[in-house]
DNA sequence: CGGCCGATTGAGGCTTATCAAGGCCGGTGG
DNA sequence: CCACCGGCCTTGATAAGCCTCAATCGGCCG
Protein backbone atom coordinates (compact mmCIF):
# COMPACT_ATOMS: atom_id res chain seq x y z
CA UNK A 1 0.00 0.00 0.00
CA UNK A 2 1.26 3.46 -0.51
CA UNK A 3 2.30 5.97 2.38
CA UNK A 4 0.18 8.82 2.91
CA UNK A 5 1.77 11.13 0.35
CA UNK A 6 3.40 14.38 1.08
CA UNK A 7 0.38 17.37 2.32
CA UNK A 8 -1.81 14.63 3.11
CA UNK A 9 -2.61 13.94 6.24
CA UNK A 10 -5.00 11.13 8.06
CA UNK A 11 -8.20 12.95 9.52
CA UNK A 12 -9.62 11.40 13.06
CA UNK A 13 -12.85 9.06 11.92
CA UNK A 14 -14.71 11.23 13.92
CA UNK A 15 -14.71 13.58 11.34
CA UNK A 16 -14.73 11.54 8.59
CA UNK A 17 -17.36 11.55 6.08
CA UNK A 18 -17.65 8.18 6.39
CA UNK A 19 -18.22 7.53 9.65
CA UNK A 20 -22.11 7.00 9.05
CA UNK A 21 -21.42 4.12 6.59
CA UNK A 22 -23.05 0.52 6.73
CA UNK A 23 -20.38 -1.06 9.12
CA UNK A 24 -19.72 1.95 11.13
CA UNK A 25 -22.67 3.64 11.55
CA UNK A 26 -24.01 2.59 15.37
CA UNK A 27 -20.16 2.73 16.64
CA UNK A 28 -20.23 4.92 19.63
CA UNK A 29 -17.24 7.68 20.00
CA UNK A 30 -14.88 5.43 21.95
CA UNK A 31 -14.58 2.83 19.77
CA UNK A 32 -14.46 5.64 16.36
CA UNK A 33 -11.54 6.93 18.12
CA UNK A 34 -10.24 3.63 18.85
CA UNK A 35 -9.88 2.93 15.26
CA UNK A 36 -8.66 6.02 14.43
CA UNK A 37 -5.56 5.36 16.36
CA UNK A 38 -5.35 1.86 14.60
CA UNK A 39 -6.05 2.86 11.10
CA UNK A 40 -3.76 3.51 8.47
CA UNK A 41 -4.44 5.55 5.20
CA UNK A 42 -3.46 4.60 1.77
CA UNK A 43 -3.96 5.97 -1.39
CA UNK A 44 -4.69 3.82 -4.67
CA UNK A 45 -3.91 5.78 -8.31
CA UNK A 46 -6.51 4.69 -10.92
CA UNK A 47 -5.33 1.47 -12.09
CA UNK A 48 -3.21 0.57 -9.51
CA UNK A 49 -4.55 -2.75 -7.24
CA UNK A 50 -5.66 -2.79 -3.62
CA UNK A 51 -5.51 -6.34 -2.90
CA UNK A 52 -4.97 -9.56 -4.81
CA UNK A 53 -6.80 -12.97 -4.90
CA UNK A 54 -4.56 -15.47 -3.44
CA UNK A 55 -2.32 -13.02 -1.70
CA UNK A 56 -1.85 -12.95 2.56
CA UNK A 57 -4.61 -11.60 3.92
CA UNK A 58 -3.84 -8.75 6.47
CA UNK A 59 -7.17 -6.52 7.27
CA UNK A 60 -9.85 -4.83 6.00
CA UNK A 61 -10.18 -1.68 4.17
CA UNK A 62 -12.68 1.42 4.62
CA UNK A 63 -13.20 3.20 1.27
CA UNK A 64 -13.10 6.52 1.96
CA UNK A 65 -12.79 8.10 -1.57
CA UNK A 66 -12.96 6.76 -4.87
CA UNK A 67 -14.48 3.59 -6.82
CA UNK A 68 -13.12 -0.19 -6.71
CA UNK A 69 -14.08 -2.96 -8.57
CA UNK A 70 -13.77 -6.35 -7.14
CA UNK A 71 -13.07 -9.37 -9.22
CA UNK A 72 -11.96 -12.52 -9.63
CA UNK A 73 -9.80 -14.20 -12.89
CA UNK A 74 -9.89 -17.66 -14.46
CA UNK A 75 -6.64 -19.22 -15.14
CA UNK A 76 -6.96 -18.03 -18.80
CA UNK A 77 -6.74 -14.45 -17.33
CA UNK A 78 -10.33 -13.91 -18.40
CA UNK A 79 -11.77 -11.90 -15.24
CA UNK A 80 -15.18 -11.29 -13.83
CA UNK A 81 -16.62 -8.29 -11.84
CA UNK A 82 -18.22 -9.57 -8.71
CA UNK A 83 -19.08 -5.76 -7.37
CA UNK A 84 -18.02 -2.17 -6.64
CA UNK A 85 -17.37 -0.61 -3.88
CA UNK A 86 -17.98 3.18 -3.33
CA UNK A 87 -16.72 5.23 0.14
CA UNK A 88 -18.21 3.60 3.07
CA UNK A 89 -18.04 0.14 1.64
CA UNK A 90 -15.68 -2.57 3.66
CA UNK A 91 -13.55 -4.58 1.49
CA UNK A 92 -10.94 -7.91 2.25
CA UNK A 93 -13.73 -9.73 4.46
CA UNK A 94 -13.82 -12.20 1.23
CA UNK A 95 -10.71 -14.11 2.80
CA UNK A 96 -10.20 -18.14 3.40
CA UNK A 97 -10.48 -19.65 6.72
CA UNK A 98 -8.14 -22.44 5.86
CA UNK A 99 -5.51 -20.53 4.49
CA UNK A 100 -6.11 -16.92 5.04
CA UNK A 101 -5.80 -15.50 1.72
CA UNK A 102 -7.90 -13.04 -0.32
CA UNK A 103 -10.62 -14.81 -2.46
CA UNK A 104 -10.94 -11.75 -4.90
CA UNK A 105 -9.27 -8.80 -6.52
CA UNK A 106 -9.23 -5.28 -5.93
CA UNK A 107 -8.54 -2.03 -8.08
CA UNK A 108 -9.18 1.36 -8.30
CA UNK A 109 -11.04 2.46 -10.76
CA UNK A 110 -10.35 6.39 -9.87
CA UNK A 111 -8.11 7.65 -7.45
CA UNK A 112 -9.24 5.83 -4.63
CA UNK A 113 -7.86 6.44 -0.86
CA UNK A 114 -8.85 4.02 1.84
CA UNK A 115 -8.39 3.37 5.57
CA UNK A 116 -6.88 -0.11 6.43
CA UNK A 117 -7.35 -2.11 9.74
CA UNK A 118 -5.34 -5.33 10.54
CA UNK A 119 -7.71 -8.17 11.46
CA UNK A 120 -6.50 -8.51 15.00
CA UNK A 121 -7.17 -4.97 16.05
CA UNK A 122 -10.58 -5.52 14.32
CA UNK A 123 -11.36 -8.78 15.97
CA UNK A 124 -10.70 -7.40 19.50
CA UNK A 125 -12.68 -4.39 18.75
CA UNK A 126 -15.43 -6.54 17.71
CA UNK A 127 -15.17 -8.24 21.28
CA UNK A 128 -15.73 -4.86 23.49
CA UNK A 129 -18.05 -3.30 20.84
CA UNK A 130 -20.05 -6.15 19.67
CA UNK A 131 -22.72 -4.09 17.82
CA UNK A 132 -19.52 -3.65 15.17
CA UNK A 133 -19.92 -7.70 14.56
CA UNK A 134 -23.40 -7.24 14.14
CA UNK A 135 -23.07 -4.90 11.62
CA UNK A 136 -20.75 -6.64 9.95
CA UNK A 137 -23.26 -9.23 9.98
CA UNK A 138 -25.54 -7.41 7.85
CA UNK A 139 -23.14 -6.30 5.87
CA UNK A 140 -22.21 -9.48 4.60
CA UNK A 141 -25.84 -10.61 4.06
CA UNK A 142 -26.71 -8.04 2.36
CA UNK A 143 -23.08 -8.72 -0.15
CA UNK A 144 -24.64 -12.23 -0.03
CA UNK A 145 -28.48 -11.88 -1.46
CA UNK A 146 -26.64 -9.18 -3.89
CA UNK A 147 -24.37 -12.24 -5.14
CA UNK A 148 -27.43 -14.85 -4.84
CA UNK A 149 -29.28 -12.29 -7.40
CA UNK A 150 -26.70 -11.89 -9.49
CA UNK A 151 -25.80 -15.68 -9.60
CA UNK A 152 -29.21 -16.20 -10.59
CA UNK A 153 -29.31 -13.73 -13.56
CA UNK A 154 -26.14 -14.86 -15.09
CA UNK A 155 -27.69 -18.51 -15.02
CA UNK A 156 -31.00 -17.28 -16.68
CA UNK A 157 -30.33 -14.16 -18.85
CA UNK A 158 -29.75 -13.89 -22.39
CA UNK A 159 -26.96 -11.73 -23.35
CA UNK A 160 -28.53 -8.28 -24.03
CA UNK A 161 -30.78 -8.67 -20.81
CA UNK A 162 -27.47 -9.08 -18.91
CA UNK A 163 -25.76 -6.46 -20.81
CA UNK A 164 -29.02 -3.74 -19.62
CA UNK A 165 -28.27 -5.25 -16.19
CA UNK A 166 -25.34 -4.79 -16.06
CA UNK A 167 -25.98 -0.84 -16.65
CA UNK A 168 -28.33 -0.52 -13.93
CA UNK A 169 -25.81 -2.10 -12.42
CA UNK A 170 -23.53 0.50 -12.97
CA UNK A 171 -26.08 3.31 -12.09
CA UNK A 172 -26.87 1.59 -8.66
CA UNK A 173 -23.34 1.69 -7.34
CA UNK A 174 -22.33 5.39 -8.48
CA UNK A 175 -25.58 6.90 -9.76
CA UNK A 176 -25.43 9.85 -12.00
CA UNK A 177 -25.71 14.05 -11.30
CA UNK A 178 -28.98 13.82 -12.62
CA UNK A 179 -31.71 11.91 -15.07
CA UNK A 180 -30.51 11.61 -18.35
CA UNK A 181 -27.03 12.48 -17.35
CA UNK A 182 -24.13 10.25 -17.59
CA UNK A 183 -23.36 7.44 -15.25
CA UNK A 184 -20.15 8.71 -12.75
CA UNK A 185 -18.25 5.13 -13.86
CA UNK A 186 -16.36 4.80 -16.92
CA UNK A 187 -15.32 1.23 -17.93
CA UNK A 188 -14.37 0.63 -20.79
CA UNK A 189 -16.15 -2.10 -22.79
CA UNK A 190 -14.22 -4.95 -22.14
CA UNK A 191 -15.15 -4.12 -18.33
CA UNK A 192 -18.81 -4.16 -18.57
CA UNK A 193 -18.32 -7.41 -20.40
CA UNK A 194 -16.82 -9.02 -17.34
CA UNK A 195 -19.55 -7.17 -15.40
CA UNK A 196 -22.08 -9.09 -17.85
CA UNK A 197 -20.45 -12.25 -18.16
CA UNK A 198 -20.11 -11.67 -22.08
CA UNK A 199 -17.99 -10.49 -24.57
CA UNK A 200 -17.08 -6.60 -25.54
CA UNK A 201 -18.15 -7.41 -28.90
CA UNK A 202 -21.33 -8.58 -27.64
CA UNK A 203 -21.24 -5.01 -25.49
CA UNK A 204 -20.68 -2.99 -28.06
CA UNK A 205 -23.63 -4.65 -29.93
CA UNK A 206 -26.04 -4.11 -27.27
CA UNK A 207 -25.43 -0.67 -26.67
CA UNK A 208 -25.73 0.36 -30.41
CA UNK A 209 -28.88 -0.92 -30.32
CA UNK A 210 -30.23 0.41 -27.00
CA UNK A 211 -28.56 3.38 -28.65
CA UNK A 212 -30.82 3.10 -31.68
CA UNK A 213 -33.84 2.55 -29.58
CA UNK A 214 -33.02 5.90 -27.57
CA UNK A 215 -33.10 4.21 -24.25
CA UNK A 216 -29.69 5.11 -23.79
CA UNK A 217 -27.10 7.63 -25.11
CA UNK A 218 -23.30 6.74 -25.38
CA UNK A 219 -20.46 9.65 -26.13
CA UNK A 220 -17.35 7.47 -26.25
CA UNK A 221 -17.46 5.46 -22.91
CA UNK A 222 -19.96 8.11 -20.98
CA UNK A 223 -23.33 5.80 -20.83
CA UNK A 224 -26.74 7.66 -20.31
CA UNK A 225 -29.74 6.31 -19.03
CA UNK A 226 -32.45 8.01 -21.37
CA UNK A 227 -35.92 5.57 -20.55
CA UNK A 228 -35.40 4.19 -16.87
CA UNK A 229 -38.38 2.05 -17.36
CA UNK A 230 -37.68 0.43 -20.75
CA UNK A 231 -34.40 -0.29 -19.45
CA UNK A 232 -35.28 -2.09 -16.37
CA UNK A 233 -38.00 -3.88 -18.63
CA UNK A 234 -35.33 -5.17 -20.25
CA UNK A 235 -33.37 -6.80 -17.29
CA UNK A 236 -36.19 -7.94 -15.96
CA UNK A 237 -36.53 -11.80 -15.16
CA UNK B 1 -43.47 -26.26 9.50
CA UNK B 2 -44.88 -29.72 10.22
CA UNK B 3 -45.30 -30.17 14.35
CA UNK B 4 -42.97 -33.00 15.70
CA UNK B 5 -45.32 -36.00 15.10
CA UNK B 6 -46.37 -38.49 17.74
CA UNK B 7 -43.51 -41.03 19.28
CA UNK B 8 -41.04 -38.29 17.96
CA UNK B 9 -39.34 -36.15 20.46
CA UNK B 10 -37.15 -33.28 21.25
CA UNK B 11 -33.80 -33.75 22.66
CA UNK B 12 -31.60 -31.36 24.35
CA UNK B 13 -29.01 -29.92 22.35
CA UNK B 14 -26.08 -31.40 24.28
CA UNK B 15 -27.22 -34.69 22.99
CA UNK B 16 -26.84 -33.32 19.73
CA UNK B 17 -25.51 -34.59 17.26
CA UNK B 18 -24.86 -30.98 15.41
CA UNK B 19 -23.60 -29.48 18.41
CA UNK B 20 -20.42 -29.02 17.41
CA UNK B 21 -21.40 -27.80 14.01
CA UNK B 22 -20.19 -24.80 12.20
CA UNK B 23 -21.88 -22.18 14.48
CA UNK B 24 -22.68 -24.22 17.52
CA UNK B 25 -19.27 -24.97 18.28
CA UNK B 26 -18.24 -22.95 20.78
CA UNK B 27 -21.01 -22.76 22.42
CA UNK B 28 -21.13 -23.08 26.13
CA UNK B 29 -23.37 -25.36 28.05
CA UNK B 30 -25.39 -22.99 29.24
CA UNK B 31 -25.59 -21.47 25.75
CA UNK B 32 -26.78 -24.67 24.01
CA UNK B 33 -29.18 -25.13 27.50
CA UNK B 34 -30.66 -21.52 26.45
CA UNK B 35 -31.51 -22.60 22.64
CA UNK B 36 -32.06 -25.89 24.04
CA UNK B 37 -35.45 -24.10 25.49
CA UNK B 38 -35.93 -22.16 22.77
CA UNK B 39 -36.34 -24.69 19.84
CA UNK B 40 -38.66 -26.14 17.93
CA UNK B 41 -38.05 -29.17 16.01
CA UNK B 42 -39.60 -29.43 12.74
CA UNK B 43 -40.54 -32.32 10.26
CA UNK B 44 -40.35 -32.21 6.66
CA UNK B 45 -40.78 -35.12 4.23
CA UNK B 46 -39.23 -35.34 1.17
CA UNK B 47 -40.51 -32.52 -1.32
CA UNK B 48 -41.61 -30.33 1.05
CA UNK B 49 -40.70 -27.01 1.20
CA UNK B 50 -39.18 -25.64 4.49
CA UNK B 51 -39.03 -21.93 3.42
CA UNK B 52 -39.71 -19.61 0.51
CA UNK B 53 -38.63 -16.78 -1.01
CA UNK B 54 -40.80 -13.49 -0.53
CA UNK B 55 -42.56 -14.98 2.54
CA UNK B 56 -41.87 -13.51 5.50
CA UNK B 57 -38.53 -14.54 8.07
CA UNK B 58 -39.52 -15.70 10.96
CA UNK B 59 -36.21 -17.11 12.33
CA UNK B 60 -33.09 -19.63 11.13
CA UNK B 61 -33.09 -23.32 10.91
CA UNK B 62 -30.46 -25.73 11.73
CA UNK B 63 -30.45 -29.00 10.10
CA UNK B 64 -30.63 -31.54 11.92
CA UNK B 65 -30.55 -34.25 9.28
CA UNK B 66 -31.45 -34.41 5.77
CA UNK B 67 -30.52 -32.63 2.26
CA UNK B 68 -32.06 -29.64 1.28
CA UNK B 69 -31.30 -27.63 -1.79
CA UNK B 70 -31.58 -23.85 -1.49
CA UNK B 71 -32.64 -22.53 -4.70
CA UNK B 72 -33.94 -19.02 -6.53
CA UNK B 73 -36.50 -18.78 -8.94
CA UNK B 74 -37.09 -16.41 -11.45
CA UNK B 75 -40.46 -15.24 -13.59
CA UNK B 76 -40.78 -18.11 -15.49
CA UNK B 77 -40.56 -20.90 -12.68
CA UNK B 78 -36.92 -21.30 -13.67
CA UNK B 79 -35.14 -22.24 -10.62
CA UNK B 80 -31.67 -22.03 -10.27
CA UNK B 81 -29.83 -24.17 -7.56
CA UNK B 82 -27.72 -22.13 -5.33
CA UNK B 83 -26.30 -24.41 -2.49
CA UNK B 84 -27.32 -27.34 -0.66
CA UNK B 85 -27.66 -27.61 3.42
CA UNK B 86 -26.54 -30.90 5.22
CA UNK B 87 -27.06 -31.69 9.11
CA UNK B 88 -24.82 -28.39 10.62
CA UNK B 89 -24.98 -26.54 8.33
CA UNK B 90 -27.84 -22.61 8.94
CA UNK B 91 -30.60 -22.09 6.78
CA UNK B 92 -32.39 -18.92 6.80
CA UNK B 93 -30.64 -15.78 6.97
CA UNK B 94 -30.52 -14.87 3.63
CA UNK B 95 -33.04 -12.27 4.28
CA UNK B 96 -33.55 -9.04 3.19
CA UNK B 97 -33.20 -6.21 6.03
CA UNK B 98 -35.77 -3.36 4.39
CA UNK B 99 -38.42 -6.08 3.47
CA UNK B 100 -37.61 -8.86 6.38
CA UNK B 101 -38.75 -11.40 3.05
CA UNK B 102 -36.66 -14.96 3.15
CA UNK B 103 -34.45 -14.31 -0.34
CA UNK B 104 -34.02 -17.47 -1.21
CA UNK B 105 -36.63 -21.15 -1.43
CA UNK B 106 -35.49 -24.25 0.78
CA UNK B 107 -36.81 -27.29 -0.08
CA UNK B 108 -36.38 -30.56 1.40
CA UNK B 109 -34.69 -33.25 -1.02
CA UNK B 110 -35.44 -35.99 1.74
CA UNK B 111 -36.88 -37.07 5.02
CA UNK B 112 -35.26 -33.90 6.85
CA UNK B 113 -35.23 -32.41 10.75
CA UNK B 114 -34.29 -29.49 11.14
CA UNK B 115 -34.48 -26.95 14.61
CA UNK B 116 -36.09 -23.79 14.60
CA UNK B 117 -35.31 -20.54 16.21
CA UNK B 118 -37.15 -17.38 15.98
CA UNK B 119 -34.37 -14.19 15.03
CA UNK B 120 -35.43 -12.09 18.25
CA UNK B 121 -33.89 -15.23 20.35
CA UNK B 122 -31.29 -15.47 18.67
CA UNK B 123 -30.19 -12.05 18.49
CA UNK B 124 -30.73 -12.10 22.16
CA UNK B 125 -28.75 -14.33 22.52
CA UNK B 126 -25.89 -13.26 20.72
CA UNK B 127 -25.82 -10.27 22.69
CA UNK B 128 -24.69 -12.80 25.43
CA UNK B 129 -22.81 -14.89 23.78
CA UNK B 130 -20.66 -12.89 21.01
CA UNK B 131 -19.07 -15.79 20.12
CA UNK B 132 -22.17 -16.81 17.98
CA UNK B 133 -22.25 -13.76 16.10
CA UNK B 134 -18.61 -14.50 14.93
CA UNK B 135 -19.21 -17.96 14.32
CA UNK B 136 -22.06 -16.86 12.02
CA UNK B 137 -19.80 -13.64 10.83
CA UNK B 138 -17.20 -17.15 9.77
CA UNK B 139 -19.97 -19.35 8.23
CA UNK B 140 -21.56 -16.70 6.16
CA UNK B 141 -18.18 -15.38 4.72
CA UNK B 142 -17.79 -19.27 3.64
CA UNK B 143 -21.32 -18.82 1.93
CA UNK B 144 -20.14 -15.70 0.19
CA UNK B 145 -16.92 -17.24 -1.05
CA UNK B 146 -18.54 -20.40 -2.61
CA UNK B 147 -21.00 -18.05 -4.13
CA UNK B 148 -18.21 -15.79 -5.53
CA UNK B 149 -16.64 -18.87 -7.36
CA UNK B 150 -20.23 -20.21 -8.27
CA UNK B 151 -20.65 -17.07 -10.25
CA UNK B 152 -17.04 -17.02 -11.65
CA UNK B 153 -17.86 -20.54 -12.80
CA UNK B 154 -21.29 -19.72 -14.49
CA UNK B 155 -19.84 -16.99 -16.42
CA UNK B 156 -16.56 -18.55 -17.87
CA UNK B 157 -17.31 -22.01 -18.36
CA UNK B 158 -18.77 -24.41 -20.96
CA UNK B 159 -21.69 -26.70 -20.30
CA UNK B 160 -19.92 -30.02 -20.06
CA UNK B 161 -17.45 -28.11 -17.46
CA UNK B 162 -20.29 -26.68 -16.05
CA UNK B 163 -21.96 -30.48 -15.76
CA UNK B 164 -18.67 -31.79 -14.57
CA UNK B 165 -18.54 -29.08 -11.74
CA UNK B 166 -22.05 -29.54 -10.77
CA UNK B 167 -21.27 -33.42 -10.31
CA UNK B 168 -18.36 -32.80 -8.22
CA UNK B 169 -20.30 -29.93 -6.06
CA UNK B 170 -22.73 -33.11 -5.30
CA UNK B 171 -19.98 -35.47 -4.01
CA UNK B 172 -18.36 -32.61 -1.90
CA UNK B 173 -21.60 -31.79 -0.45
CA UNK B 174 -23.06 -35.53 0.69
CA UNK B 175 -20.32 -37.29 -0.36
CA UNK B 176 -20.13 -41.17 -1.09
CA UNK B 177 -19.99 -44.52 0.38
CA UNK B 178 -16.22 -44.89 -1.00
CA UNK B 179 -14.41 -44.60 -3.30
CA UNK B 180 -16.62 -45.37 -7.02
CA UNK B 181 -19.62 -45.75 -4.84
CA UNK B 182 -22.77 -43.81 -6.21
CA UNK B 183 -22.92 -40.32 -4.49
CA UNK B 184 -25.26 -39.79 -1.62
CA UNK B 185 -27.54 -37.29 -3.29
CA UNK B 186 -30.09 -38.39 -5.63
CA UNK B 187 -31.29 -35.41 -8.15
CA UNK B 188 -33.31 -35.39 -11.50
CA UNK B 189 -31.81 -34.34 -14.60
CA UNK B 190 -33.63 -30.97 -14.39
CA UNK B 191 -32.13 -30.34 -10.65
CA UNK B 192 -28.57 -31.04 -12.23
CA UNK B 193 -29.28 -28.87 -14.98
CA UNK B 194 -30.37 -25.74 -12.02
CA UNK B 195 -27.22 -26.73 -10.48
CA UNK B 196 -24.95 -26.51 -13.06
CA UNK B 197 -26.98 -23.52 -15.35
CA UNK B 198 -28.36 -25.18 -18.18
CA UNK B 199 -31.11 -27.57 -19.75
CA UNK B 200 -31.79 -31.08 -18.37
CA UNK B 201 -30.81 -32.12 -22.02
CA UNK B 202 -27.49 -30.63 -21.92
CA UNK B 203 -26.94 -33.02 -18.79
CA UNK B 204 -28.38 -35.99 -20.48
CA UNK B 205 -25.71 -35.27 -23.17
CA UNK B 206 -23.02 -34.27 -21.27
CA UNK B 207 -23.25 -37.38 -18.62
CA UNK B 208 -23.85 -40.09 -21.46
CA UNK B 209 -20.43 -38.78 -22.64
CA UNK B 210 -18.68 -39.12 -19.16
CA UNK B 211 -20.31 -42.44 -19.31
CA UNK B 212 -19.07 -43.47 -22.55
CA UNK B 213 -15.32 -42.64 -21.01
CA UNK B 214 -16.09 -44.20 -18.23
CA UNK B 215 -15.03 -40.72 -16.23
CA UNK B 216 -18.45 -41.72 -14.28
CA UNK B 217 -20.69 -44.79 -14.31
CA UNK B 218 -24.94 -44.01 -14.09
CA UNK B 219 -27.50 -46.58 -12.77
CA UNK B 220 -30.93 -44.16 -12.94
CA UNK B 221 -30.22 -41.63 -10.85
CA UNK B 222 -27.40 -43.05 -9.14
CA UNK B 223 -23.92 -41.42 -10.16
CA UNK B 224 -20.59 -42.59 -9.58
CA UNK B 225 -17.36 -41.21 -9.76
CA UNK B 226 -14.97 -43.59 -11.41
CA UNK B 227 -12.20 -41.26 -12.23
CA UNK B 228 -11.69 -38.75 -10.02
CA UNK B 229 -8.72 -36.86 -11.12
CA UNK B 230 -10.02 -36.43 -14.91
CA UNK B 231 -13.36 -35.13 -13.65
CA UNK B 232 -11.89 -32.55 -11.60
CA UNK B 233 -9.57 -31.43 -14.88
CA UNK B 234 -12.40 -30.98 -16.81
CA UNK B 235 -13.86 -28.83 -14.70
CA UNK B 236 -10.44 -26.79 -14.11
CA UNK B 237 -11.00 -22.87 -14.92
C1' DC C 1 -50.34 -55.26 -18.88
C1' DG C 2 -51.03 -50.37 -19.79
C1' DG C 3 -50.08 -45.75 -18.75
C1' DC C 4 -47.17 -42.22 -17.10
C1' DC C 5 -43.18 -39.74 -16.01
C1' DG C 6 -38.54 -38.94 -16.62
C1' DA C 7 -34.34 -39.88 -19.34
C1' DT C 8 -32.22 -40.19 -23.76
C1' DT C 9 -31.15 -39.04 -28.37
C1' DG C 10 -31.27 -36.54 -32.62
C1' DA C 11 -32.49 -32.64 -35.72
C1' DG C 12 -33.01 -27.88 -36.32
C1' DG C 13 -32.41 -23.24 -35.52
C1' DC C 14 -31.13 -19.52 -32.73
C1' DT C 15 -27.86 -17.30 -29.82
C1' DT C 16 -23.38 -16.21 -28.83
C1' DA C 17 -18.34 -16.29 -29.28
C1' DT C 18 -14.66 -15.68 -32.31
C1' DC C 19 -12.15 -13.63 -35.87
C1' DA C 20 -11.04 -9.92 -38.80
C1' DA C 21 -11.35 -5.38 -40.85
C1' DG C 22 -12.06 -0.69 -40.39
C1' DG C 23 -12.81 3.67 -37.79
C1' DC C 24 -12.28 6.87 -34.12
C1' DC C 25 -10.01 9.11 -30.89
C1' DG C 26 -5.93 10.68 -27.76
C1' DG C 27 -1.24 10.90 -27.22
C1' DT C 28 3.39 11.56 -29.02
C1' DG C 29 6.98 13.24 -31.61
C1' DG C 30 8.63 15.57 -35.45
C1' DC D 1 0.55 22.40 -35.79
C1' DC D 2 0.18 18.29 -38.04
C1' DA D 3 1.08 13.45 -39.03
C1' DC D 4 1.57 9.18 -37.19
C1' DC D 5 0.64 5.48 -34.03
C1' DG D 6 -1.61 2.52 -30.84
C1' DG D 7 -5.46 1.29 -28.24
C1' DC D 8 -10.16 0.75 -27.99
C1' DC D 9 -14.55 0.65 -30.12
C1' DT D 10 -17.59 -0.79 -33.84
C1' DT D 11 -19.35 -3.74 -37.29
C1' DG D 12 -19.84 -7.74 -40.10
C1' DA D 13 -19.02 -12.60 -41.34
C1' DT D 14 -18.49 -17.06 -39.76
C1' DA D 15 -18.70 -20.97 -36.97
C1' DA D 16 -19.41 -23.22 -32.80
C1' DG D 17 -22.12 -24.02 -28.93
C1' DC D 18 -26.32 -24.36 -26.85
C1' DC D 19 -31.35 -24.49 -26.44
C1' DT D 20 -35.70 -26.12 -28.04
C1' DC D 21 -38.60 -29.35 -29.84
C1' DA D 22 -39.97 -33.87 -30.80
C1' DA D 23 -39.70 -38.75 -30.91
C1' DT D 24 -38.36 -42.79 -28.54
C1' DC D 25 -37.01 -45.47 -24.75
C1' DG D 26 -37.19 -47.33 -20.11
C1' DG D 27 -38.63 -47.95 -15.52
C1' DC D 28 -42.21 -47.73 -12.08
C1' DC D 29 -46.73 -48.02 -10.31
C1' DG D 30 -51.28 -48.87 -10.48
Amino acid sequence: MKKPVAGSHSIHCSECSIKNCSVLRHCTDECLDLISNLKKVGYFIAGQRILMEGSSAKGIYFIEKGQVKIYKSDSRGQEFILRFARPGDVIGFSASDATNEYLASALAIIDTTVCFLDYKSFMELTEHFPELAIELLRFYRAELSGLEQKALKLATMSVPQKVADAILTMESAFGTEGPQKPLNLILSRQDIASLAGTTKEQVSKVISDLNAQRIVETHGKLISILQHEKLQNLARI
